[in-house]
Formats: C-alpha cells, structure tokens, sequence
DNA sequence: CAACGTTGTTTCAACGTTGTAAACAGTGGC
DNA sequence: GCCACTGTTTACAACGTTGAAACAACGTTG
C-alpha cells in the first residue's frame, strides 16, 4: 500500500488536514509549511485514495458508457471520442455492454452497478420511452445516439429522420427508381432504425417512387449481407440501396460483388455511421458522416451539468451535425 | 442518496453488523432476523456503498484494461472479450487508450490512476522491458499480445513469430517469389512488429528467397494503403505480401485493386488478427485468427491471481492458440 | 489598548463498510 | 447449580479523506 496523508503528516511534522490542504491547493498555507509537506509528498511518492476520497464526497469520478456492442466499429470509435471528452474533466469510463438486450439495458438502468458510477451514458436499443419514464434510479443519465420522442431524459443525436432522407434523395438524384431501405428492425423499441425507415418514405414518398424494405435482426455485416441476397433474388431487383448502416452497407456491398454485379453502375450503395472501413472499401463507401467527436462531447457535458445540477430541470434534447460523404459506391470513380 | 446499512439496521431493529452479516451471506444468523432484515433491505433498496467497502478492502473491483486505441477493430474485440471475462468475476473494466505512445503507457504503469483500479491489463507498444523491470509500483499487470523475452511481468500472447513464419510460408507455398513483408516499425521497442517481421525473415531464408519490407508507423488502414504503393512503385513489385495486421493488408487491398490489378492473381494477399471486416471484404482475407476468447480469458485469469497473491511468484508466459484462416485473398475463389 | 479581522494550523467528526473481539443466550454434561 | 460449548448478536475501531469549527498568533482599527 502506498503512503497516506497520515504517513506525510508525520514525516513533515504538520497535522493530517495541513497535508490535506497542500494536496488540494488550498490557499492560506505558509509557503515554508508548504514546501515541507511537498517534499514529504514526493519523498514518499504520495497518491489520494480515491475510494476514501469519494466515500468522503460522495462521487466516484467514474461514468459508464453502456453501449451495444464495442466491436461494431461505429461504436469503438464513438468511445474512443466519449473516453477522450471524459478524461478532460479527469473521469474514467467504464464500458459496459448490453448487446441490445431489453435486459441487460434495464439492469444498467436500475442503477445495478451499485454507487460506482456518477453517471451513464446510454446508447439505447430496446428500451422505451415508457419505461425510461418510469425508473426510480436518479443517477445522471444521458442518451445518445436516439432520439426518444419527448423522452424524460437528456439526449444527443443527430437528426436521423432528415439524414435518411438526405441520402436517399441523393441516390434518387442519380436517376434511380427502385432504391430499397435494408435495416429495418421488428423488435427496436428506440433504436434508430424507425427514424431512418422514416427519413427513407418521406423521401420515396416525395418523389412517388414505390418502396421496397429489407429487415434485419441486427446491425452486422453478416446480417447485411444476407438481406441483399434476398433482395437480389427479387423478380425487380433494387438499382440503389440506403442501408441503414455502414455495416450493413459493405456487408451488402460483398454480396453485390460475389454475385457479378457492379457498384455503382448496377445498383448504388450508401450507408450511414462513416466508420473507417468503409473508406478504404472498394469501392468506396458513400455514407452519412456523424460528427462522432461533437456527439461525445455534448453528451459528456451534458452528463456533467446533469451530475452536477441533480435531476431537477427539464430534460434537453441536443442536435448534432452531420455530413454526407459522397464516394465511389455512388459517384464512381 | 440511497440507503445505508444504518437505515436498514434501524427499520429492522437490529445492529449494523448484523446487516452487513446478512448482506454478505455469513452464516451464524438466525432464520427469523434474517427475514426481518431481508424484508428491510428490499423495502429501502438497498446497495452497498462500493467506495465504502473498498476503502476498508483495499480494492476497487476495477481494472484498467489499456491499449493503443480502441476505434481498431483488433483492441475492440478484444476489449469486447475482456469486459466479459472481467464481468464473470464481477469486476469492472476502464479503457485507456495509449496511442501507442511512451509517455501514456508510463503513466498508466505508474500507476497515475491512483488507488482507483486493482490490476492493469496492458497491451505494450512502446515500452521496452528493461523500463517494465524497473517500475516501482506494485499495481497487479499483466501483458496482453506481446512477448517481451524474459520480461519482469505476467503476459499472455500468441506465438508471433511462429504465426508469421506459418502464414508467409502459406504464401510460399503458393509458389510465389517475391514476398513482401508491409509493418516494419522503426521505433516499437516492444511491439509486436520484430516477431513478426523475424517470422517472415526465417520462412524466407528457409527458402532462400530474397527479403523485401515496407515500412509503416502505425498499424491503420492509410499506412497500409501508402506502403503498398510504394512497393508497387519499386521496379520490381512483390507478387505476395504479407501484412503485419489486417488493417494494414485492408488498406494495401485498396491500392491493389485501385491500380486495376487483380487479388490473387497478380498479388496474393495476407494479413493477421482476423477481425471482422477480412471476413467480408471483397476478395475475403486470408489471415491469421488468434483465439482473442482464450487471450482474453488467459489475461484476466493471470491478473486475478496476481492481485489475490500479491508480487511474490515469478512472472508466468502464457501462449494462446491461433488458427490459419485460408480466404480469397490468396487462395482464389 | 481592547475589539476585530486575517492568516495559518489543528481538532473533531463523519462518509459506509467490515474485521475483531467480546457479550449474550441457550443447551447439554457433570 | 456450575461449567463448557455453540450459536447469535453487538460494540468498537479502523480504512483515508475532507468540511466545519475552533484556535493561536498577528496586525489593524477605532
């Protein structure tokens, strides 16, 4: 175990507290006191114990991030940016995985960890307003990535109804008429397949164009894959399709290949997340690019205004931007 | 604040002890207290105050599991793995992100974290061994994915270079002559890199076959992508490469294919780590798929008993099984 | 020169938990 | 009726920290 104020006190004579307020930068210490205690600090290589430190405050500086599945690459990258955010303000992350499973989501929310963390960002699949609404646990929370219409907490999303529309109007503006949605889900309470089958019809219904939709279970590329499959094996096979994400999109993208077809002179094909692989696919990617970076770091403050200022004011819904990146699934070379 | 052990000790009529007694399963209670603070418990929702508990445990129940970065997909797999080994003993998992860079990787092994985590679990680039020998903190640690000869902690890895020497030998044995070897870094002092690179070198000479290597800094898609132009520009470009990871050999595909030529046909392809985009990249990857499940486990098993049996025993090796995985990519469809 | 404010330092208690040791009640043997 | 024993419960202290309050020493002010 390592030194304690206490073992510093001794050393340079003082009381326990005055090591204290050394640590902490408290102002009104004489600066010989303070030049004693800090060579007694470094000399015993002193660190804080935090769980004596939080048992004192009552706050952990520890936040956890519970999200479906870390290695979906959409996801690993938005960490990546949520861990940087919350290092900034000195807290940890902790990561916690719910697979999209209703149960698993309802545990994080119920507060199952215990009082270890001050606060939980939550990219929420199966979870429902209702019940959002209705949980007891008052630790902070955020949601991210959703959008759960007039839900009870605070969230930050990018505007998933308008991007779905965006980019099958962009795969419209390239003269096709049969442009299929693949990424419907059955059982997605809040995840944002809805929204983005919704931004798909507004913009199929815009142009009087008939739709045809693809389902899938989950956002894998396996998944994707597969439900192209079927859709090649339609009597009209689509010439265009918005897979509602990027795995999804190169998932379909190599079935498309394996079958002989070409991208984008036979069928264009779009995605959304802008995850690295599809950059470096071939062909390249076309998707909708979140700004990840601006995601987490609104989501961050938010949970540190919510950590902050307790439950009380109304919960805030924030937009973030988005960019749509135009490559050669759609474009060509 | 939720409830305290007083709380319930109140409502039940009985000493806090007694509580903590029934909370933590000890046995000499008698059936009707038992029911009475039970009753209590689950009326106030009781949780236990971990920053309490582990103040006069000395142990957080959190460990640090830290990698160069989390947004690829290799350490996010990974990652994945390890949160749920570590969840099975109920510990949690803090991700730190090294960047491969030597100043963070000493801080964590300095233990910059405070008394907030029980081990580290620390996948190395930077650092050498003789730094790792001289560490003066006591913090529990274990070595992820690397082999440091002889080094001064617990890790846990597959054999490097038996898995290059295998895969270039596959390529070999495709009866090419001009293998390339694309991941050489310049100042990894314990990256996995040498091994691999020294994997090759002897499934060349083995041969006598002539060495080529490329270069890169770091292991991305962009670097792999540059690499593999600059071998295509040397007069005499490679007819085989073998790509220290996946993410490399995704990015020098791109070039390939970009250049118009053909995979495998003109340029046999290989990369090592299987994730998951190999798997559906057009042509598939061949790769070599180590047992992340068994390395995640082997790690997170090394680490409970260096934390539960303390600095005393010598450090353990521990290898971990990998598999060839023969795809498109040199095989042909 | 007495009352007062400032600066520097200490004492005390408390956060919620659990290990130790001791108190207490009941049982059976002698 | 005393002792030893088992089973059940409790009081106390301690883990390392920090806020509140107290205190001492000093210079300023009326």
């Amino acid at each position: 175990m390592g030194a304690s104020l206490r073992d510093i006190a001794r050393l340079a004579g003082v009381s326990v507290k005055t090591v204290s307020n050394v640590v902490n930068g408290y102002a009104h210490v004489s600066p010989a006191t303070r030049a004693k205690v800090e060579e007694a600090l470094s000399r015993l290589d002193y660190r804080p114990n935090l769980s004596a430190r939080n048992l004192r405050q009552g706050r952990t500086g520890v936040i956890a991030l519970a999200l479906p599945e870390l290695d979906s690459p959409y996801f690993a990258e938005l960490s990546r940016f949520v861990i940087d955010a919350a290092a900034e303000l000195r807290w940890l992350v902790v990561i916690e995985q719910t697979d999209g499973s209703l149960d698993r989501e309802r545990r994080i929310l119920d507060g199952v960890r215990d009082h270890r963390v001050d606060g939980v960002i939550l990219s929420p699949i199966a979870i429902g307003a209702d019940e959002l609404a209705a949980r007891t646990d008052d630790t902070a929370l955020v949601l991210l990535g959703e959008r759960i219409h007039d839900g009870p907490a605070d969230h930050v999303a990018i505007d998933n109804v308008r991007a779905a529309r965006d980019i099958t109007e962009h795969l419209i503006g390239l003269g096709r008429t049969r442009v299929a949605a693949l990424g419907a889900e059955d059982n997605a309470a809040s995840g944002t397949a809805p929204l983005r089958l919704a931004g798909y019809r507004e913009a199929m219904a815009a142009h009087g164009l008939p739709e045809t939709v693809a389902k899938v279970e989950r956002y894998r590329r396996g998944q994707g894959a597969a439900a192209m499959a079927e859709l090649l094996a339609r009597p009209e096979p689509p010439d265009a399709v918005f897979c509602f994400n990027d795995l999804l999109a190169l998932g379909a993208m190599r079935t498309i290949l394996a079958a002989g077809l070409r991208i984008p002179e036979d069928i264009a094909l779009a995605g959304l997340d802008d995850i690295e692989d599809g950059r470096f696919s071939t062909p390249t990617l076309t998707t909708v690019a979140p700004d990840k970076a601006q995601l987490a770091r609104i989501a961050v403050d938010l949970l540190k205004q919510r950590i902050d200022g307790g439950p009380g004011s109304l919960p805030r819904e924030v937009g973030a931007s988005y960019r749509l990146m135009i490559r050669e699934s759609t474009a060509g070379r």
